[in-house]
DNA sequence: ACCAAATTGTGAAATATCGCGCAATATGGT
DNA sequence: ACCATATTGCGCGATATTTCACAATTTGGT
């Protein structure tokens, strides 16, 4: 068990392997060997050993991973043993999309609410979610109990967003307005964008990596995606 | 410029740079230097520079990069000079909501086609775009051209769709189902894992960086989110 | 014509991340 | 009890990525 920093491609690695340990647990498994798990992803098992000593000795040599106790572990690392209270802001197609996703409710987040500045989209429920005017956000923030925040508006709201957010005092956001984000300290930001993502595959359209041996185009690199 | 292996990081930020010179442009600005660029997002300007250089000397020392030639620059890159077009896998509440979504067409993809295996949605349109039964997946594809599939359909069956999207002869792929999928050698697959990106957000709060009394210092670093 | 200021392109140093290889240790068979 | 096998934890070298720092250019002023 080391103390150093924890880098995010290692929580994020921690995240999957989780998921994939509630697979095996379902699956009946007692025990996972980090090259089982090695093999389910394009992982080196060295890498997956490494990312779970930062926290503790949770192995057994020779053995391998007890996956109840393992995934009780992460959980707990994660977070995700305590219900995380998230509030979207805009309730456009992406808002709305997410607010009922089944993946929040999986890792034991909840939408406990929607906002818009849309008088017609205020007051309106989607799912269980009330839309609530983003006016009344930290009143409703504090009442509400919402910890993490969403950011779903168009781009050129996304930082007024994001400002109103920090003034609430919330500390975790993610957001997926195709720009960048200016936090203050200690505000944990996540950004999802897809135009990059999207622009990242039409380069590898426009540029294949050659196969051939007198190769002159350069090659992408695969990795972390 | 060099020849050599161009790093998916690199490429991600050359469209975040495209992104920003397209605003610089309608600002109304001739030339930017790294430093003005790097300043906009938290970057170090000399990272700009060799991104940049990759691909050829665009800039003028003493001066900096012509904000035009720059953008023809990397629109080219980028492979967006074309249009790219797109078909949907899954027309659930995911799906519905990309296949109008305006960053598709503003980096010049069209969405062709959303493909479903629910009968009670075949044949139904989705603003302009069609909702197809995914068995004729194949034939969609040779007929409108289709070269990027987004797979948005529940985790269960994303690599049943992946398979199909091979056998079809798409080569680049966007993945919103949370699984690890497994892809032929040569096809480009993107993956977009909302429940790791919230379990991370999840970490920061039950784990937060420790503050010294003076100094802000995280415990997790921050960076490529 | 010359100089100061601005700014690029890039080799080299600094960091960060990954993967090899192996001692340590648990298990099960004999 | 002993040995063969499995598998972890981890030091350390290998790669990858970022940042520094500076010579080389260009511009504009005098
Ligand atoms: N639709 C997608 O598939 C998709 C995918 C990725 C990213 N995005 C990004 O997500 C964001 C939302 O996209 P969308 O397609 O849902 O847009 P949308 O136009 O459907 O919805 C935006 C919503 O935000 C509301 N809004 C505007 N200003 C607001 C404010 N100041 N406070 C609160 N609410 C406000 C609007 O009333 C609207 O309901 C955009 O930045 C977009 O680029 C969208
Ligand atoms: N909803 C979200 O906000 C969200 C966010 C991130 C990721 N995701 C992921 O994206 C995927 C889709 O999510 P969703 O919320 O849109 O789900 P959804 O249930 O609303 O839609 C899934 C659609 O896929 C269709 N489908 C099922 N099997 C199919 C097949 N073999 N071929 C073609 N179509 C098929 C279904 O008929 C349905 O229309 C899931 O993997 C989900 O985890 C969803």
């Amino acid at each position: 068990m080391k103390s150093e920093k924890i880098s995010e491609l290692t929580t994020n690695r921690l995240s999957v392997y989780l998921r994939c340990l509630n697979e095996i647990a379902v699956a009946g498994a007692k025990t996972v060997s980090s090259k089982a798990l090695a093999d389910r992803f394009h992982l080196n098992s060295a890498q997956i050993r490494k990312d779970l000593a930062y926290f503790g000795e949770f192995g057994v040599r020779g053995v391998g991973y007890y996956v109840e106790a393992l995934r009780n572990h992460l959980t707990k690392i994660l977070g995700l043993d305590r219900e995380n209270r998230v509030g979207i802001i805009g309730a456009g197609r992406l808002g709305t999309a997410l607010a009922d996703y089944y993946g929040f409710r999986k890792a034991n987040f909840t939408v406990a609410a929607l906002f818009d500045a849309d008088p017609k989209k205020i007051g309106k429920k989607v799912g269980e979610t009330e839309v609530k005017d983003i006016k009344n956000f930290a009143a409703v923030v504090k009442q509400d109990n919402i910890e993490v925040a969403v950011i779903a508006v168009p781009a050129e709201f996304a930082q007024a967003a994001l400002e109103r957010v920090e003034k609430a005092g919330i500390k975790a956001v993610m957001n997926f307005a195709p720009v960048a984000l200016k936090t203050s300290n200690g505000v944990k930001l996540k950004s999802i964008d897809l135009t990059t993502s999207l622009e990242s595959l039409s380069y590898f359209l426009a540029q294949p990596p050659k196969q051939s041996s007198r190769n002159v185009k350069p090659k992408v690199k695969d990795r972390r995606e």
